[in-house]
DNA sequence: TAATTGCACATTGTATACAAAAACGGAGTA
DNA sequence: TACTCCGTTTTTGTATACAATGTGCAATTA
């Protein structure tokens, strides 16, 4: 192999090696440094992370199920490629378990939680005048993740990250553009008064409405890519 | 090991080893015959199953990601239990889900798929009549899956399938009750009205309802379960 | 008797060896 | 040139070997 990643084992220390390599695998792919189509072969992922074939198909096991390799019979592990239609279909499930979040944050949230979002909104329109989009990116998902929290559903909360992951490479999209950010602003304010206030209509419909914004803009920027692009697959 | 555990390889031609016994013991841990809590010992499940350890470990794998076993480090794997706590969580999930099924069957299914729906309707009902649980269970699953296939959401196929799985031991319960089998023919026929009107909303709520139904069912049982048996787990 | 140490064994974690199938390439032929 | 056949190589699939760690039991000691 001519071609060097720029990738390495993720030291997460104590933990066996087939989730070093799966973490590290994982973020790969997130990242887009092991691109869509792109071959996994085991020697040689094994040569380039200092492991056996073992670890290595483990880990590959748990990407295939997690649905971001994909394996072709007697031929090996692929990174899954992303279609605009599989993200909308990403999309159209998240906008319903957004909005089960939000009906389950209303009638479950602690005060505590609450000051705590109170907080991160605040803290979010404060990123968004940085102008740094990774760590606007770090706010936005403090503001959800206590959302998340407040739902008390581990599976929920599971399955969402999951689905999240499948769109990671596109959330700094709808970040970097700053005009939408007083939009962002807003669509936060809403969604906590309307969790302040009990209010479970308003609350799903913010969070609809803030997905819908994110999805047109995902997917635009997919249509872009794309157009720069050689041909089927993002 | 002094007992003998009743099940061996699904054959499945041609499929890699991993799959075959991956297929096998998620069967044996949903039917019950890998019990919650259970250890999963390689080199007993290799030797019982006539296959090296490798398969069973690359099997294993799979089973963690999708939450049907658990791993303890450096002891090994065991079946997951099941608590009503996650019990609910999957339910509140599934409820959401299948709302957002209704809601997209109704926009989407073609002709031909409305025509099988009423079909599987009609076969459903005949099965509750045969007294046959499993009959009435594989027409339940038929009719649910011509649903969910309009949809057209592979993603979201997936994701109910995984979840269906977490209380497949508990589907024959809601079946068994003679008493209810009136009630769920009913459901079936509301279920199809709404589609065939493209009433979404009533699509909905009838989605819901069925699911509520299903959700009192298997929390009795489950209530009852834990009264005969020793301790927390179920 | 109760506690503790140490040894043997059981079990997982990792590496390597072997088998089989598919991909590649070159020689030969029309 | 284009095409096919055949052997070589690469790569996956499966089995086994080795390492390391935990666990239980027995023996020894206070």
């Amino acid at each position: 192999m001519d071609m060097t990643e720029d990738f390495n084992l993720i030291m997460e220390d104590f933990l066996p090696l087939r989730d070093v390599v799966f973490n590290t695998l994982r973020r790969a792919i997130l990242t887009g440094t092991l691109k869509p189509g792109e071959r996994l072969m085991e020697v040689h992922l094994a040569n380039k992370l200092g492991v056996s074939r073992t670890p290595i198909r483990e880990a590959i096991r748990k990407l295939e199920l997690e649905g971001l390799v994909v394996m072709v019979p007697r031929k090996g592990a692929e990174v899954a490629k992303i279609s605009e239609k599989s993200l909308k279909d990403v999309l159209e499930v998240r906008r319903a378990l957004d909005e089960l979040i939000a009906k389950l944050a209303c009638s479950r949230i602690t005060r505590e939680q609450l000051s705590e979002l109170r907080e991160a909104a605040d803290e979010f329109e404060k990123a968004t005048k940085t102008e740094d989009t990774s760590t606007i990116a770090r706010a936005d998902i403090a503001f959800h993740d206590i959302i998340m929290e407040a739902t008390g559903n581990l599976r929920l909360k599971q399955l969402v990250n999951n689905l999240a992951e499948q769109m990671y490479r596109y959330r700094f999209v709808y970040l970097k553009d700053e005009s939408k950010h007083s939009m962002l602003v807003k669509e936060h304010s809403r969604i906590y008064d309307a969790i302040k206030n009990n209010d479970t209509e308003a609350a799903m419909e913010a969070a609809r409405i803030h997905i819908d914004n994110q999805e047109k803009a995902i997917i635009a920027h997919i249509r872009m890519e794309r157009a720069g692009e050689d041909k089927d697959s993002i």
